[in-house]
Formats: C-alpha cells, structure tokens, sequence
DNA sequence: CAGCCGATAAGCT
DNA sequence: GCTTATCGGCTGA
C-alpha cells in the first residue's frame, strides 16, 4: 500500500483483481487486521512519534462491533522537561487529576473532555515521568463507517463519498465522537494491548512524507512547527489549502 | 469561503 | 471566576 497522491489513502492491494491500479479510497480496500506497535515506538520525543504515528489504525472494538480509522492528522505537545516548555501542553504545570495519564507510561490514551461538550483523545509519549503526548486530530474512516454515523448523527451515505468520509472523524472531536469515545470509558487505556477495546495497529501501510504546519486552536506558542498530516488527504480538518511544507517521517 | 458566535461544563487558580 | 488542544450554524462578500 501507498500513499495517495489525491484525495484520500490509496489501498492498491485489491486494485489489481478490479482495474488498471487508479487510486481508490482505502475504505474500500482491505483492512482488516494490523498489529500493536512496540512500547518502544511510543518512548521517543513527541515531535518524532506524531508523524510516525500517520497512517497506522485506530481502533476501537465494542460489543462486536469495530470501528475503524487511518491516522491522518496529529499534533504533538511537549512535556514540561523539553527544553522550551510548551505553554499549549495540559501538562506544562505538572501532573493534575486530569492530565495524570500523561506522567505515566508511554502508550496510553489520555482522553479529556473540552469545551462541556466534546472529548479529544491523545496518545502519551516518553517514559514514565516525561509528559510528551500525540493529539490524533483526524481518521480516515476504514471500518463501522454506519456506527460511526449513527455516533455522529448524521445521515448514512452509499455508497460513501467523499464529503461523507470527511464529516466523520476529521477534527479531534469529531475523530472521539465517530468511534465513541469518552474520557470515562477509555481515559488511561493502553493502545497496545492486545486486549484493550482501544488499539493503534500498524498494518504495513507506508508513508513516506507528512505536512508541518502549526497547530489549531490554540493560544500560545502558535508558530510552532507540530501539526502534521498525510499530504492531500481529505479528512485532514480545516482547511484545504495547506501553506505547510513536506518533510520526510522521521 | 472566511469569519464570528453561542453552547456548555470540567478543570484549574 | 475564568479559560478552554471544538463544533456547527449563520453572516456577508
């Protein structure tokens, strides 16, 4: 597999039994297994684990059901030991009740709520004792896209278009909403369980380049370079147009 | 399409 | 008391 050159992720693993080999969504490809990354891939900078982490899957598995997204966007907030400490980060003033996941081990979901009303999700990074985390911003939607719909309130489109896929899980929020996610129910879960409910498989697909651009939606230290996407995909959120540069996975 | 605004409550000072 | 790593609806161009 590969990434797209327009649009949306490209699964070219089937696309030799039906056409020529033009790109086609990967929701209509094959995903269907992948597995846990090592803690070690967890347990470097922030800035090195949140465009790695493009491309891999999330998953969460509930009552049966599987609903499932590619990575695409990520943003990566620094612990309180970086040497410029990150003022946007929750844990830039140490450990409190609701950041505490983040002083733990590498490899969990730190979920909170925001605003009274959405929830985001982030993986920790670094050791125990170091705070760094990876925000997941946006999925491309791969499996349960009608649960996911449901779970978003919107209406079911099929066969699924574009816009569709973008509504679902582009932006921090959304991204909680589609899967189900909530700070009471996944806070502190260890994405690379093998029996946790929440995963993060890696199922081969390469990528090779990320967008840099800033991060959203914050106040501080706004011209920091640690938001990064897969280049041309249309559930990154916001907007389209990117002014960011290309810079290969570290 | 870009920009503004209100909803709504946990979390921290 | 004040802020907030958001979203969706509305405005105006």
């Amino acid at each position: 597999m590969e990434e797209s050159t327009q649009g949306i992720a490209v699964a070219r693993r089937q696309d030799s039994a039906t056409n020529s080999g033009a790109p086609r969504p990967s929701h209509l490809g094959t995903w269907d297994s992948g597995t846990p990354l090592p803690r070690s891939f967890y347990e470097h900078a922030p800035e090195i684990v949140a465009p790695r982490l493009l491309g891999k899957i999330l998953v969460h598995r509930r009552n049966g059901a599987v609903l499932a997204g590619r990575i695409v966007e990520v943003e990566a907030y620094l612990g309180p030991h970086h040497a410029t400490p990150d003022p946007a980060a929750h844990s830039h003033r140490g450990p409190t009740p609701r950041n505490g996941v983040l002083f733990g081990p590498a490899g969990h979901a730190y979920v909170y709520s925001i605003y009274g009303q959405y929830f985001c999700m982030n993986v920790s990074c670094e050791p125990a004792g170091q705070a760094g985390c990876v925000l997941l911003r946006a999925l491309e939607p791969v499996a349960g896209l009608a649960a996911m719909a449901r779970n978003r309130g919107l209406a079911l489109a099929e066969p699924a278009n574009v816009e569709f896929l973008r509504r679902l899980a582009s932006g921090p929020s959304r991204l909680c909403q589609a899967l189900g996610l909530a700070r009471a129910t996944h806070n502190g879960l260890d994405v690379m369980s093998e029996t946790s409910a929440l995963q993060i498989l890696d199922d081969d697909f390469q990528v090779r380049e990320a967008v840099v651009t800033p991060r959203i939606g914050i106040k501080d230290a706004v011209d920091w370079l640690l938001r990064f996407s897969l280049p041309g995909n249309a559930c990154v959120s916001g907007r389209r147009n990117f002014t960011g540069n290309r810079m290969p996975i570290p």
